[in-house]
DNA sequence: GTGGTCTAGACCACA
DNA sequence: GTGGTCTAGACCACA
């Protein structure tokens, strides 16, 4: 389900958080599923119960996904929203990057029609009818 | 010449590095140029000279610069293009960032006019001649 | 005659105890009147039997309930002011987070509106005649 | 600075993100006070340093304070801001108690006395001059 | 000396 | 079997 880079600079909880916000956004995961327990998962991802706790919990904080003690970790409803509205923040993140290749002399059209490819190569949603 | 935000969550020798590859990028810094000394500039910095120390070592270590022991520090030749071939990892930065955005449901069109507009933000570079 | 909030953070038996409490104190069950059995109920809740017996345990222990082997589990005579001697402990939680509204800066007239109104949304005790 | 109780069912973290936000709206800690390193207050209060990084992540997450990795960690600008913007959560709080001491029988009056009474043991902040 | 991440493993509450 | 908290201690990046 999750795949772990652990020679990756950034952190493997946060490797987590992204891969199941990801897998939301697909539509693999929908309000209700049921989250592999933090026991199972850490040991299929050979990683540290600890770590694999962390990044629940941020998920949790996040609105991705509810803990019910003693019977395990679901999507919640408003996960979808939830992810949407950080929709924002990434736009904002862009800026930096295409700024600099601005610097670097690359042409705008050269830059947007990379972002034209990297669009389409996201995947459908599942049921997406819109 | 170089500003520092010592509250930011980006290290301060990144900043530095950062901050000179600018420079160059932007033309006001030169193949030859010389960079201030490490006692001076992190006096005017107020940084440490550990830290400054380590900015600069990644400079020369990527070809920006160049130490002349007993002289000081320069602009190297090829500095320019050392910059630009680092567009590439760029614009593969671009991409996943791009590819969320379209998970969130984010018109092509409204990233294409987002970048439009940040591109147009970078500072003209002196002596372009595009 | 109960309520189950499966996904809030408070624990279901926890939920349970609450609930026998507020139908004693709002006098919908006396001293005398049956409980259902752990059987029949935690079916009812669809809830685990354990975790119903270990919420009806802590009823018995509250002197809330008694356990008749054979017969059945009844509101005890005393329930009612085993119930309200424990009104100490609700005052003495009233304190920390009243101290802390007013470090906030809420003052005293807003604070004493606010209960005035919690206040009055208590039901009224059945044959209270006060 | 801090006390911590060991046999408290309130989680030490928990406790630790209390305490300072108690000092910071008691006015002991501004905007700009360095909080104990890790590694020190880990120490003082003999809780394991990972305990206490949980408590620091949280005081960061809220606002409260911010981290310069290699420098330490300080009061943030806003702190007292973004504790006073939870100050309805804590209202809310009371609404419960509230209308369980109503069912329980405590007058009115009884209540408001008390709360009066606690409000008044509030310590006064620093240099308050409102 | 700072803070941040991670592993290993215990122990508790809850269902 | 769930999730949550805590300890002990290593190791890394940064200043």
């Amino acid at each position: 389900m999750l795949k772990i880079d652990r020679y990756s600079s950034v952190p493997i909880y946060e490797q987590v958080i992204n891969g199941f916000e990801r897998l939301v956004l697909v539509g693999a995961l929908s309000p209700g599923s049921q989250l592999p327990s933090v026991r199972s998962l850490s040991q299929e991802l050979s990683i540290n119960p600890n770590t694999l706790q962390k990044a629940y919990a941020e998920l949790d904080r996040r609105g991705i996904s509810t803990a019910v003690p003693g019977k395990g970790r679901f999507i919640s409803e408003d996960a979808l929203n939830n992810l949407k509205s950080c929709a924002g923040d990434m736009l904002s993140e862009l800026s930096s990057a295409v700024e600099r290749l601005a610097l670097c002399g690359i042409g705008l059209n050269k830059i947007i029609s990379y972002i034209e490819a990297a669009y389409h190569t996201a995947p459908e949603k599942k049921g997406d009818t819109k």
